[in-house]
RNA sequence: UCCUCCUUAGCUCAGUUGGUUAGAGCAUCUGACUGUUAAUCAGAGGGUCCGGGGUUCAAGUCCCUGAGGGGGAGCCA
């Protein structure tokens, strides 16, 4: 029988898995994941985790065209939906005629990821640009789109504006940390100054600019006349940190809302982060399930004391059910000097008021004492940034972390510094040249009014839904140092 | 950037106090197989033991050094 292509439309393995009939004739496309017993064909077309089983019967093919059928080809099958009579699958399609679209080398394929076998994560991403065909990262890709999607669903449909801020800044007051430089200057003979220093002013902008490290001081100014806005972009940090839970370019989201105070901050952001954890749970059930599974077995194989006490899905189920802890900086650091780690000298750095409190210290707090999230409120002033709101005991700041177990510090945010005098008093304390700010402080000048904000780490987020443990996993193509490929 | 561990076949790893020709599983190739599910069975091919230097009669193994990577820390989201 010779099937036209031309006609028939593409269905989707994800629909035809959920709503295939049988008897239905249909035409599927994807990628051979398998090919046992020179029958069964496993395709795959990213619309699911779960893989179509199309029949074949080689008898009725060249053995050159069944040889072609390998792992990773490319293949159009057309056939008829049947019940399928292994135990594995309820339906399967009965190959009547196929397409090879594209070929794959068995050869070379056994070099790559797509080998059907199990491969650790730094195999996986040295070939990242390959690794979107296995199941692992099929998976995790899926849901880094649903979080991203649950995120803009979430503000939109709560009258929010997606505001997009530069990308490109002449700010350097942002103060978050190292910057990478935006120019056009010939790198090896760039035009000079006076005093033997480059000359910026004859760079692109007319001055020294560099990528955005926070799009959260041009949200405040959009949020004090639109009133509930967010920024969801990239952000870049040139900061030499070598970490499973850093990158130097990533994505994060700022929501600014005029109005609200701290405890208004701490609620949105609660209940932002539970939606977000619902949606998931919702809409990736098969992809969740198979990232359960794989950490199950992961475990397994773990000592006792480093396996999950919940796993991947309760731990989702505990963050949507359960409140989250809400202590100040102070009480936090009553909790640690009390705790049986400071009293035993566990703790490798001190724990008194006035200094940061460390990863051991939130590690504590969050995965021994309190065993759930944890929004830490009120820091000393001293190690918070200049536009944090400062307290009535004039030594703390209105501002707010958000731990999470295994992931460490996901929100950071504040209740913003909106009084004109107490923030330009704070600017002169920073060393910050007061012309920089001048457009940030206009807000201040003009109808001022409470407000706060914060940013939540998106990758960081992807990692806690999916369970990943290393950030480089969450992000298709990751930036740190000394690695850019791709 | 600091501390620490690692680098052996395409992949995951074993390799004893330094001792003959470096091993396994998976993958690949060849063959068998009319219901597989990590398919199975038989056979075959596949190695710059990360690079460089040194100690030794002898180094995958010990020492020095360089590179790459993991984990932890700092910084942060």
């Amino acid at each position: 029988m010779h099937c036209n292509f031309l006609v028939m439309s593409r269905t989707e393995v994800k629909t035809v898995l959920a709503e295939g009939k049988v008897g239905e004739k249909i035409l599927v496309k994807g990628w051979v994941k398998a090919f046992r017993s020179r029958r069964f064909i496993q395709i795959n077309d990213g619309s699911t985790i779960n893989n179509l089983q199309a029949v074949i019967d080689f008898e009725k093919y060249e053995e050159e065209e069944i040889t072609r059928i390998s792992t990773a080809a490319a293949i159009a099958v057309e056939g008829t939906i049947v019940e399928s009579k292994g135990s594995g699958q309820a339906i399967e399609l009965e190959v009547e005629s196929f397409t090879i679209l594209g070929d794959a080398d068995s050869e070379e394929v056994s070099k790559t990821v797509m080998q059907p076998k199990k491969h650790n994560l730094e195999f996986l991403r040295e070939q990242a640009h390959l690794r979107f065909r296995t199941n692992l990262f099929g998976a995790v890709f899926r849901i880094r789109h649903a979080t991203s999607y649950a995120i803009h669903k979430y503000f939109n449909d709560r009258g929010y504006y997606y505001i997009h801020t530069p990308i490109i800044t002449g700010s350097d007051a942002e103060g978050a940390g190292e910057m990478f430089r935006v120019s056009n200057l010939d790198a090896k003979n760039p035009p000079l100054n006076d005093e033997g220093e480059v000359d910026f002013s004859q760079d692109f902008f007319g001055k020294e600019t560099n990528l955005t490290v926070s799009g959260q001081l041009e949200a405040e100014l959009a949020a004090m006349a639109l009133g509930k806005v967010y920024t969801f972009g990239p952000t870049f940090r040139a900061e030499n940190s070598n970490t499973a839970r850093h990158l130097a370019e990533f994505w994060m989201i700022e929501p600014e809302v005029a109005f609200n105070d701290l405890n208004d901050n701490m609620d949105l952001a609660e209940d932002f982060l539970k939606y977000i954890c619902s949606y998931v749970m919702e809409h990736n059930a098969d992809d969740l399930n198979f990232l359960n599974e794989r950490e199950k077995k992961e475990d397994s194989q773990k000592p006792t004391a480093e396996r999950n006490e919940l796993c991947l899905v309760d731990r989702l189920k505990f963050v949507v059910e359960n409140g989250f802890e809400r202590i100040t900086y102070t009480e936090a650091i009553d909790i640690l000097r009390n705790s049986k780690p400071f009293k035993k000298k566990k703790f490798k750095f001190p724990v008194e008021w006035g200094t940061d409190l460390q990863s051991e210290h939130e590690r504590f707090l969050v995965e021994k004492h309190f065993k759930k999230p944890v929004i830490i409120t009120d820091y000393p002033a001293s190690f918070k940034a200049f536009y944090m709101r400062l307290n009535e005991d004039e030594k703390t700041v209105g501002a707010m972390d958000i731990l999470f177990p295994g992931i460490g510090e996901i929100v950071g945010g504040s209740q913003r510094e909106e009084r004109y005098d107490i923030l330009k008093k704070k600017i002169a304390e920073f060393n910050i040249p007061e012309e920089e700010l001048d457009w940030y402080l206009d807000t201040r000048k003009f109808g001022t009014a409470p407000h706060a904000g914060f940013g939540l780490g998106f990758e960081r987020m992807v990692m806690f839904v999916t369970g990943m443990t290393n950030i480089r996993d969450v992000i298709p193509f990751p930036r740190t140092p000394g690695k850019a490929e791709f």
